[in-house]
DNA sequence: CTAATTTATTGATTTTTATCAATAGCTATT
DNA sequence: AATAGCTATTGATAAAAATCAATAAATTAG
């Protein structure tokens, strides 16, 4: 079994053939900066694990764009609501810059399930870490001024903020874009 | 098997064997008005299923005390950030008048994982009904005047608005007290 | 390489809601 | 029923950040 993927280092309960069979049934795709992985008003086909580049998830409201969330590599994504729901996603997933990522889409995944139940473990886990960071990025919000948001942002993060715009990053630190210029003139 | 319970309602795929061994597994559990459910600091044990009543969840920041949800009959409850990471809790559950709640232990939970792989799909849709409402909580605020905001949860969720108090409302909808006071006098 | 377009900065003003403060209304307990 | 202790309302003011507006800088396309 490789190593080189680091997709497996989180389930080490997985059994040698359900590893196989998920390598088997994972997709390698490259996009270009700007191409869209997952688009509203579809439903959400696929997760994605980044082996390169970067990604964010936004989404439409009052013609505003609204970024939800910045995808590094190493990590998974998908339009996570309609991926559960099976209705439409009012998210979209592009890519930052070129990037290299496997996909599993969700039929397959189901069928994973039924030959391999660890691995609705995995995905379990997949998913309690998208609450994790979810329910966190709540919390951190709630007492922290703008000025706040954006050091921590730039603390434990600080790959987003070279990768995204100013108008990503102020929706996704939920501020306006002229605010965050301020801070960054300030700091 | 008995219906009673509404508890299964949700997760037709389970075997009968699966269901008695989840059914032994319950406890029964009756809490007056007030009583703490999972307290901040500790390790989250349970994951509780209110057949009567009401309860709420709520984290002290700053000397303030913020509710972050509201879980009536019929709803699955547990301090979800501590449960998934087994870390001390910031979060507390305390009841809003005298309920009846089965629960199951974390621990009780995972055996149950081992011996019927069925139940950890059914604690993966309890997981992705967590993510959900977060999610849609945290998009439903974001576009939101505080008006908007209580009036979506008269709609909604009236039964809240009954069981809680303006302070536990307020700061659940992410308002002043005096905000929320004002809103419903101008209603 | 230059024009066009998008993205970012800076300033002035407004808006929403928080905060501070005082009072009023409930609830519970003796 | 009276008192104490919360809980809720109402008013005045302040603060944080949004919006509107005008440039400036940087990217992209021709």
């Amino acid at each position: 079994m490789e190593k080189i993927l680091g997709i497996f280092d989180k389930f080490p309960f997985l059994s040698d053939s359900a590893k196989t069979g998920f390598l088997s049934n994972l997709e390698k795709v490259e996009f270009n900066k700007g191409d869209l992985l997952e688009k509203e008003g579809e439903v959400s086909q696929y997760l994605y694990y980044f082996l390169e580049g970067s990604a964010r998830s936004f989404y439409n409201r009052n013609n505003r764009d609204i970024t939800v969330s910045f995808t590094l590599d190493g990590e998974f994504v998908t339009a996570m609501h309609s991926f559960i729901t099976r209705k439409p996603s009012y998210e979209n997933i592009e890519t930052l810059e070129k990037s290299k990522a496997y996909r599993i889409s969700h039929d397959t995944l189901e069928n994973m399930f039924e030959n391999f139940p660890e691995t609705e473990r995995a995905y379990r886990m997949i998913l309690e870490e998208y609450y994790i960071v979810l329910e966190e990025k709540q919390i951190f919000s709630k007492f922290k001024t703008a000025q706040e948001r954006y050091l921590e942002l730039m603390e434990y993060r600080p790959k987003v903020i070279q990768k995204a715009s100013v108008g990503h990053i102020a929706s996704y630190l939920d501020m306006s874009i002229e605010t965050l210029s301020r801070i960054r003139a300030r700091i």
